[in-house]
RNA sequence: GCCGAUGUGGCUCAGGGGUAGAGCAGCUCAUUCGUAAUGAGCAGGCCGUGGGUUCGAAUCCCACCAUCGGCUCCA
C-alpha cells in the first residue's frame, strides 16, 4: 500500500522528479523512525479509548509510516478511522510525555495480565530481560522495545493520515487469528505529507493496469477467467520484440531452442517432486484417475529434462542449454491476482543448462552476465536488487536434497556474486524447494517488490530423474542443472516496464514507433511513400488519415505515446523531407527523408532514441 | 483462501425507491487546417450476475462473480 517516492523510477521520469522535497524512508532517518513508531502507539491508545474491547498486538514503523494490529470484535470502518484520527489528534495535543520503564519478567507479566492482553503475553514469552514498557503519560502503556520520541508534542497532528484497514494474521500465520491492521503514514511536516500524497497519485498514474488499458496493450476478460491476460496486437508487438531481443542474445551464447507441450502426465510431476510440493497450486487434474491424469504444466524443467534424457550424453556435448518461452499455469489464490504482475497463466523465458561440475561456476557467471546485459538493455540495471535466496536451515524439511548438495550450490552462488562484485543481500528461506537461487528483484510503481530474473543451481532434479553423462574416463557422471529466466515472466516484466517508462517506451520497444501526420489530404500520397520506405527498414509506422487538424493529430499521437511524429505539408513534399517531432524533444524541424531513414535505422539497431 | 472497499454506455465519472445523465472515444455532415482538443448533429447502457423485500429496485437486503488495498502464498 505504501508508494515509493524515492525509488529509481520516481527519479527517472515524470512530474514527480520536479519536487525538491526529499522523502525519507524510516530506515533512512532515525528520527522519523521514532516519530512513526510513536504514532503507532498513539493510534493504539486512541483505538483502545474508542474500542475498549480491542486488544493490542504489535505496531511497528514501516517505510513511510506505521501500522498497528488489533484483535477487535468488529472490523474497523472508514468512519472509525476518522474517529480514531480525531482521537489521536487529541492525544498529540495533550503533549503526553513518552516514558520508558524497565521491568523484570514477572512484573511485566503481572501488569499485562492485569490488562488482559493475551497477545502481549505471548510476545513477552519470547523476550529476554530487561523488558521495556513505554508509557504515554500515565494513561496508557505498551510492551515495546522502542525507540520513541520524548513527547507526543513532537508529533505534528497535520503530518499524518490513516490510510486503510486490512486483515492480517497473528504472527503471519494463516492458521491463527486474523487481526485488524490499520495503516497510516506519518511525516515531520505537513508539506512532506502533501508531497507524499502527491507522489502516490503520480504512482497511480503510471500503474501498468491503467496505462495498459489506455494504450490497448492487453485486456482481461471475465469470460476467459481471472489472471489470464489476453494480448492485443500492440501488446503482442511489444512481447515479440522482447522475445526476439532475448532470443538473439541467447543464440549468441550457445543456447538451443526447444518447444514442449502445455500439459503432461501427473506422473512426470510426481517424479520431479512438484506434485507432492505444489499440488494445490496446479490447475485441477484432467483425466480419469490419479495415475493416468494430466496436468497443465506449472514449470518447464521436467520437459526439458526429458529431452536431455532422450539420448546418452557425452561430456563433449556439455554444457547443453535448452531455451524455451514456455507458458505455464499456476492456480494462484484469488486474492493474490493483480494486473500482469501476478497471473495464473504466464510465459517464462526459461532455459535449463546441463553442466559438469567443472563447468558450473563458469556457466553460472555467464548466465548472470546475460541477465545483467538484459537488465541494462531494458534500463532496469539501476533499479534491481540481487537476492541470494537460500534455504532456511531451521526448516530443512521444506526442501529436497542433501545438506552437501545444498552447501555446494549455495557456495557456488555466493562465490559467483562475489567474483562479479555485485551488490546483494541474503534471503533466508527464499530458495526453491530443489535448490538455492539468485533472484533479481524490482519494485513496481506502488513500491511492491517483484521477482523478475532468477538463476537456480540444482543438484536435486538430476538426481531424481537419474540424469547422466559419460565422462572422459568412460564413467557415468551426474550433471548439474542451472534453471534460469532473465525476464522471469514476460507478463510481469512488461507490467514492470510499463511502470518504469510510464508507458513512454524507448523507440525499439514502442508498439507504434512513428506516426506520419499529413497536414491535409493532399499530402497523403507522399506520407504513404515515406511510410513504405520506413517499413522496408522494419519500422512500425502508420499514416494518420483521420482528416483531423494537425493539433488534434499531434495530441492523439502524444496520448498514444508514439516516440516519433512527423508533420508533412507542402514544404516537406517539395523538399523530400520530413518535419520531425519527437515525444521527448518536441519539434526538431525539417530533415531530409534519406537522413530520417538513416537515423531510424541506427536508433533501432542501437536501441537508442531517434 | 482470509479481512475490507468497489462494480452505471468503449473510457473517465455523476446520480440514486417511481422505469437512466455528462465529458471523451465512435458515427454522420460541414470545415482542408503547420506542432497537444474545429463546429454541429446522431447513435450507444437489462446500472456485474442471480435471488429477495416492495405496488414499483439501478437505488434497500442476501448470495455469487470480478476488480482494488492489505494478509497468507509465490516453482
Amino acid at each position: 500500500m505504501v508508494a515509493s517516492p524515492d525509488s529509481a523510477h520516481f527519479a527517472k521520469t515524470g512530474p514527480a522528479a520536479g519536487s525538491d522535497i526529499k522523502l525519507l524512508r524510516t530506515h533512512e532517518s532515525e528520527k522519523l523512525e521514532r516519530i512513526r513508531h510513536t504514532f503507532s502507539h498513539v493510534m493504539a491508545m486512541a483505538v483502545q479509548r474508542l474500542f475498549p474491547k480491542a486488544q493490542v498486538t504489535i505496531g511497528p514503523s514501516i517505510d513511510y509510516g506505521f501500522y498497528y494490529d488489533f484483535d477487535a470484535p468488529e472490523p474497523f470502518t472508514e468512519k472509525d478511522l476518522k474517529a480514531i484520527k480525531k482521537e489521536m489528534i487529541k492525544i498529540i495535543n495533550k503533549g503526553l510525555p513518552v516514558i520508558r520503564e524497565e521491568v523484570n519478567r514477572e512484573e511485566a507479566k503481572r501488569r499485562i495480565e492485569a490488562l488482559n492482553e493475551p497477545y502481549k503475553l505471548e510476545i513477552l514469552e519470547g523476550l529476554q530481560e530487561p523488558i521495556t514498557l513505554y508509557h504515554l503519560g500515565d494513561e496508557w502503556w505498551d510492551l515495546c522495545a522502542g525507540p520513541h520520541i520524548e513527547s507526543t508534542k513532537e508529533l505534528n497532528p497535520k503530518a499524518f493520515s490513516l490510510d486503510s484497514v486490512a486483515g492480517a494474521y497473528w504472527r503471519g500465520d494463516e492458521n491463527r487469528a486474523q487481526l485488524q491492521r490499520i495503516y497510516g503514514t506519518a511525516w515531520e511536516t505537513p508539506e512532506e505529507l502533501q508531497e507524499y500524497k502527491r507522489r502516490i497519485e503520480e504512482a497511480k498514474r503510471r500503474d501498468h493496469r491503467k496505462i495498459g488499458k489506455e494504450l490497448g496493450l492487453f485486456i482481461f476478460s471475465e469470460e476467459v477467467g481471472p489472471g489470464l491476460p489476453l494480448w492485443t496486437p500492440k501488446g503482442t508487438v511489444l512481447r515479440s520484440t522482447l522475445e526476439d531481443f532475448l532470443k538473439a542474445e541467447q543464440v549468441a551464447r550457445g543456447y538451443l531452442p526447444v518447444v514442449t507441450p502445455h500439459i503432461g502426465k501427473v506422473d512426470l510431476f510426481k517424479l520431479s517432486g512438484h506434485w507432492q510440493k505444489y499440488k494445490d497450486d496446479l490447475f485441477p487434474m484432467m483425466g480419469e484417475n490419479e495415475d493416468e491424469g494430466f496436468v497443465l504444466k506449472a514449470m518447464n524443467c521436467p520437459f526439458h529434462i526429458q529431452i536431455y534424457k532422450s539420448q546418452l550424453r557425452s561430456y563433449k556435448e556439455l554444457p547443453l542449454r535448452y531455451a524455451e518461452f514456455g507458458t505455464v499455469y499456476r492456480y494462484e489464490q484469488s486474492g493474490e491476482l493483480g494486473g500482469l504482475t501476478r497471473v495464473r497463466g504466464f510465459t517464462q523465458d526459461d532455459a535449463h543448462l546441463f553442466v559438469t561440475p567443472e563447468q558450473l561456476n563458469d556457466e553460472f557467471l555467464k548466465v548472470v552476465e546475460l541477465i545483467q546485459a538484459t537488465l541494462k538493455a531494458l534500463q532496469l540495471d539501476q533499479s534491481f536488487r540481487a537476492r541470494l535466496s537460500f534455504r532456511d536451515p531451521n526448516n530443512k524439511s521444506k526442501y529436497l536434497g542433501s545438506d552437501d548438495a545444498w552447501e555446494k550450490a549455495q557456495s557456488a552462488i555466493r562465490q559467483a556474486v562475489e567474483t562479479m562484485g555485485m551488490e546483494h543481500f541474503e534471503g533466508v528461506g527464499e530458495a526453491a524447494f530443489y535448490g538455492p537461487k539468485l533472484d533479481f528483484i524490482v519494485r513496481d510503481a506502488l513500491d511492491r517488490e517483484w521477482q523478475l530474473g532468477t538463476v537456480q543451481v540444482d543438484y536435486n532434479l538430476p538426481e531424481r530423474f537419474d540424469l547422466e553423462y559419460v565422462a572422459e574416463d568412460g564413467s557415468r557422471q551426474r550433471p548439474i542443472m542451472i534453471h534460469r529466466a532473465p525476464f522471469g515472466s514476460l507478463e510481469r516484466l512488461i507490467g514492470i516496464l510499463i511502470e518504469q517508462y510510464a508507458g513512454d517506451f524507448p523507440l525499439w520497444l514502442a508498439p507504434d514507433q512513428v506516426r506520419l501526420l499529413p497536414v491535409t489530404a493532399d499530402h497523403w500520397a507522399y506520407a504513404d511513400e515515406a511510410a513504405a520506405q520506413m517499413r522496408q527498414l522494419g519500422v512500425r509506422v502508420e499514416v494518420d488519415k483521420s482528416g483531423e487538424r494537425l493539433g488534434k493529430m499531434i495530441r492523439n499521437a502524444e496520448k498514444a505515446k508514439i516516440p516519433v511524429m512527423s508533420v508533412i505539408g507542402d514544404k516537406e513534399v517539395e523538399a523530400q523531407a520530413l518535419s520531425i517531432r519527437t515525444r521527448r524533444e518536441g519539434d526538431l524541424g525539417s530533415i531530409a527523408l534519406a537522413d530520417v531513414l538513416e537515423r531510424l535505422k541506427k536508433a533501432l539497431s542501437d536501441r537508442s532514441d531517434f
